[in-house]
RNA sequence: CGGGGCAUAGCGCAGUCCGGUUAGCGCACCUGCUUUGGGAGCAGGGGGCCGUAGGUUCGAAUCCUACUGCCCCGACCA
């Protein structure tokens, strides 16, 4: 019994001992291939974050120097451009904008021009307060509702150290009698000294500008396009008759409209506001507007025929040559940095700014390229003389002679910042007497013979100034379109561009095209023919057809 | 003022869910060498009160509370 149960339990054994050699093997198997199958897994992992490493660096290299695309997201495009070509920059105050060297010199350059085009239509520059008394605003009705909810306003003025030790506190016994406002505008502490100024039509007309910061605190603001400070001009005119301000106000506008198109190589279509988009405190608001190009519309510019309203606010009257006592008319007309705004947005492309000749602080800028220093010596002197050269015929240069960075960096620097034409200069050229010259509007290279350089120079920054202006119109025309259905109409508005529709003239019908597609008037052409029709929404009779767009 | 998001090096971000060595990465910066005709490479280096103030905890960039600031989307505007 025993020996068999021994048996038994021995046979059990090596059955048990065969099932457990084999079931070892097979788990040797299984937990081997497990394993190669784990190495492989690990070895893919690695492999792959390796690769998504690899994507990030070079993702992140990328992010570095380059632009967001236009097309990808036009507004970060619009952005970047500016952070990177060093125009403007966020400051530490909420919505207000740093303009950095590069910026101000290109602002400099329009200020340059507009202030001769002012000072040659017989106008005279002057400055007035920044800070403007709280009663003078209440005194032209309409003028106050305009600019009322965005005035930033000063109560004390005296700091005093807080009791508790934690830094500077408002001295609350410091408290102004009358609160001043941060002029958003100047018209109206210009009106009031223009009453003690004008007394006799032989003050008349007084023709004056000012160059001066005004403080709108907007809501949403964007580098140069709405920023709660901004730089601006304003010009403010007095006259004896109506027509000679209407006059001085459509003058106004065309010298906006010959410095949009000659300087910033942007065509502008010129036209009246409606009633809904005019001035506050104006009877005719004239614009000029221009297409950006993600077929959006930008004013660009704007002047006002005031009327008598300051004049009868202001109570500015004068003397006439019939010994009558009359309420002078008034004109207002500015631009702002707003306008960098516009130029960036006309012309620049994915490489960054692209800055018509007219208006670029630096024209040309001359790259030499070398191995050692004896070729940096020589190429420098070529340089140096052509520098002369150009600069004789009036063109500005700018020779990058740093040894700290390379050439391509270089490049993509200049691009960036939008010179128009770049010079390189190597080993090469001085042999052959050449020299590489690049077009920032077309980025096309050619290599050009060293003699009469400066008169290539010049034709070519004339040619590059016509082919940007031409770019622009052309990029306009083929946006803006002419509609006569509300089907089109709404179809076209989201595509962007301008559209030539008839309105009836209501400003009811205005108010609900805008709530229903975000379009506004840009304006009420001055030129073009006149034509009849039925209004595109309301379906009522049209003397003619205005220009609608979204706008910034 | 409504709705959403974020706050970590000069800039851009990871780490936060799930608390635990000396807080990382890219760009930029500094030094040296090699380079220089389209954003150079290698080696080394410096730089942080992790928005502020409380709390929880042996321990907080990480969890909780409050505050502040910024960004985006709407209403307002050149």
């Amino acid at each position: 019994m025993s020996s068999f149960t021994l048996l038994l339990v021995e046979h059990a054994v090596k059955v048990n001992s065969r099932a457990i050699i084999a079931s070892f093997i097979v788990f040797i198997l299984v937990s081997s291939i497990i394993f190669m199958l784990k190495v492989c897994m690990v070895l893919l992992f690695l492999r792959f974050n390796y690769y998504i490493e690899k994507v990030q660096i070079l993702y992140q290299k990328s992010m570095a120097k380059e632009l967001n695309s236009r097309e990808d997201n036009y507004s970060q495009w619009y952005t970047d451009i500016v952070t990177k070509a060093d125009l403007a920059e966020n400051s530490a105050v909420r919505g207000c904008m740093v303009i950095k060297p590069h910026g101000y010199a290109i602002w400099e350059r329009m200020q340059g021009a507009l202030d001769k085009m002012f000072k040659d239509t017989g106008h005279e520059n002057a400055y007035f307060p920044l800070f403007i008394p709280k009663s003078f605003f209440s005194k032209e009705a309409s003028h106050v509702e305009g600019f009322a909810k965005e005035c930033a306003v000063v109560t004390h003025y005296r700091l005093k150290n807080d009791e508790n030790g934690k830094g500077v506190v408002v001295d609350e016994t410091a408290k102004l009698e009358e609160e001043l406002i941060v002029r958003p505008t100047s018209e109206t502490i210009i009106w009031d000294t223009y009453r003690t100024w004008i007394q006799s039509y032989r003050d008349l007309p007084l023709l004056i500008n000012q160059w001066a910061n005004v403080v709108r605190w907007e809501m949403r603001t964007r580098l140069f396009l709405r920023t709660t400070e901004f730089l601006w001009q304003e010009g403010h005119t007095a006259h004896a008759t109506k027509d000679e301000a209407v006059a001085e106000a459509e003058q106004m506008l065309r010298v906006y409209a010959e410095f949009a198109e000659d300087w910033m190589a942007m065509p502008v279509l010129k036209g009246v506001k409606s009633a809904n988009e005019r001035f506050a405190g104006a009877v005719e608001t004239y614009c000029i507007e221009a297409l950006m190009q993600d077929g959006k519309a930008l004013q660009a510019g704007t002047s006002h025929f005031l009327g008598q309203n300051f004049a009868k606010a202001f109570d500015v009257q004068f003397l006439s040559k019939e010994n009558k006592l009359e309420y002078v008319w008034a004109t207002s007309w500015g631009v702002s940095t707003r306008l960098m705004g516009a130029l960036i947005m006309t012309h620049s492309d994915n490489s960054g700014l692209v800055c018509p000749p007219k208006l670029a602080p630096i024209q040309v800028v001359i790259v030499p390229i070398y191995r050692n220093d004896e070729q940096f010596k020589a190429i420098s002197e070529k340089s140096r003389e052509i520098k002369k050269q150009l600069e004789a015929v009036g063109v500005r240069v700018k020779f990058d002679d740093r040894d700290t960075q390379k050439p391509g960096y270089k490049f993509s620097e200049w691009e960036l910042k939008g010179v128009p034409l770049r010079l390189a200069i190597g080993p090469r050229d001085l042999e052959n007497g050449t020299v590489e010259i690049a077009r920032r509007d077309t980025l096309e290279k050619e290599m050009l013979q060293m003699q009469n350089i400066d008169q290539k120079v010049v034709h070519l920054l004339e040619k590059i100034q016509k082919n940007l202006y031409q770019k622009a119109l052309d990029f306009r025309t083929a946006n803006t379109f002419k509609v006569d259905s509300w089907n089109e109409f709404l179809e076209q508005i989201e595509k962007g561009g301008f559209i030539l529709a008839h309105w009836d003239g209501t400003p009811e019908t205005e108010q609900q095209i805008k709530e229903e597609t975000k379009a506004t008037i840009r304006l009420i052409p001055l030129e073009g023919e006149k034509e009849n029709g039925k209004c595109v929404y309301s379906g009522k009779p049209s003397s003619g057809r205005v220009v609608f767009a979204r706008a910034y």
